[in-house]
DNA sequence: GCAAAAGTGTTCTTCGTACACCCATGC
DNA sequence: GCATGGGTGTACGAAGAACACTTTTGC
């Protein structure tokens, strides 16, 4: 979809760090740009900020045009305006990051560029402006979020095993834990329902399942109660 | 000073809230519109960015031309870009903070504001536009942000007690600590120097001065250590 | 029966918390 | 000498860290 240039703020954009979990990995979706300038080289999903929608909105439409996806969890991170970021004009940019179920389907590249394509986090190639050092800010801002807020079951299935959980924040934070501990703590925060259900087609011992319940955490956390990994 | 309107963006400014530490009560900042829209006002400090300066030298700019100071601990917050936030036309606006060492010489009311005040911070006035909300999540950012780095120093003299020290904390926070527990707790850190020197001119016993230094902190930080309040 | 991952308890150390009295100084 | 805030230690309980073996399942 094509915008009318009068409907766009030519010096407001929004670009999306959108992060998912693929076999234990973590990765961010890119695109590559299909017009000047810096055509064919890789970027973060953005896009300029039309002039009748709020920013988070703008994010969620660039997302929702490349994935098809709606009601992601996504937070703003940080505005980026220096002067020459952007090549020829001044353009001022909104980050936010988007955490997602990791698929395969329906990516299709935006109005504007050629290809989209997940990397796993340390493989990204070179990216376009400034975008290299929006990452690493977000990345280190999602580092910190995700053990002082339940976020990082937005990554998961809706069911999910208590091993997948401690390869998420194993494979977010860049560390390991030790089993016996992080399904203690984990299990004493009350956070997790146990499903009477479990894995299936496995060549091992299945493993339970468990759920997420946002409900649960904002009841608890407005008792006090403080999410800490 | 005034600025050519060639020279600014028009969709974009910086507001600051600026808060001090006054006999043991936390103030922010504000000052008086004496333009439209919302003439009369009180508003946060702040202003449009001008096309060649980068956002925080902007925020800077607006603190300096105010209360004439430089080198001042700022952080950006959050962008707010609800549409209708600004009447008649379009504006994004990026928040910062600021801490400084509480003073009432040398405020002056900037090129479009007739007034300067420091009020307390349960004690502000109704405020144009959405700065209420912006003040709102800033504190809440601030308190935060001063339980998990050591900030908070900035809001103090060189030199300080650790009686004012928790008072600041406590002023910040609004909680209370156990005096005999705050200070064992700060002082295992090792970020504070104690000085040869005590108060003077109370009608008590003297308390010890100390100071905060920002390199003994960043060396500590590199070898993992991690302030925590 | 074997490979592969699931699941589970105890000990030790560290850290947070609760709590009350004497000290130094100025007036 | 008295009022005011400065300064200090100990005991208890909670939480984090280290650590190894048995169980279940598919093939």
């Amino acid at each position: 979809m094509q915008y009318n240039p009068e409907d766009i703020l030519p010096t407001i954009s929004t670009d999306c760090v959108i992060f998912g979990l693929d076999q234990g990995k973590l990765k961010v979706l890119l695109t590559r740009r299909a017009i000047a300038p810096k055509k064919g080289g890789w970027a973060l999903l953005g896009g300029f900020v039309l002039k009748h929608e709020d920013l988070e909105t703008s994010a969620r439409r660039t997302l929702k045009e490349i994935s098809g996806m709606s009601n992601v969890y996504m937070e703003q991170v940080h505005s980026f305006g220096q002067v020459g970021r952007f090549p020829s004009r001044r353009v001022i940019t909104v980050a936010y990051y988007a955490l997602i179920n990791y698929t395969l389907e329906n990516l299709k590249p935006g109005p504007d560029s050629s290809d989209v394509q997940w990397f796993a986090i340390n493989e990204v190639p070179e990216l376009v402006f400034d975008h290299r050092y929006i990452l690493d800010t977000t990345l280190a801002f999602l580092r910190s979020r995700v053990r002082t807020e339940p976020i990082g079951f937005e990554l998961l299935p809706a069911k999910f095993t208590l091993t997948q959980l401690q390869g998420l924040y194993e494979a977010v934070l860049g560390t390991s834990f030790d089993t016996r501990n992080f399904r203690k703590k984990l299990l004493k925060m009350n956070l997790l329902i146990p499903l009477d259900e479990s894995q299936t087609g496995v060549a091992h011992r299945a493993a339970r399942l468990y759920s997420f319940n946002k409900d649960i955490y904002q009841k608890l956390k407005a008792k006090g109660f403080s999410f800490e990994l």
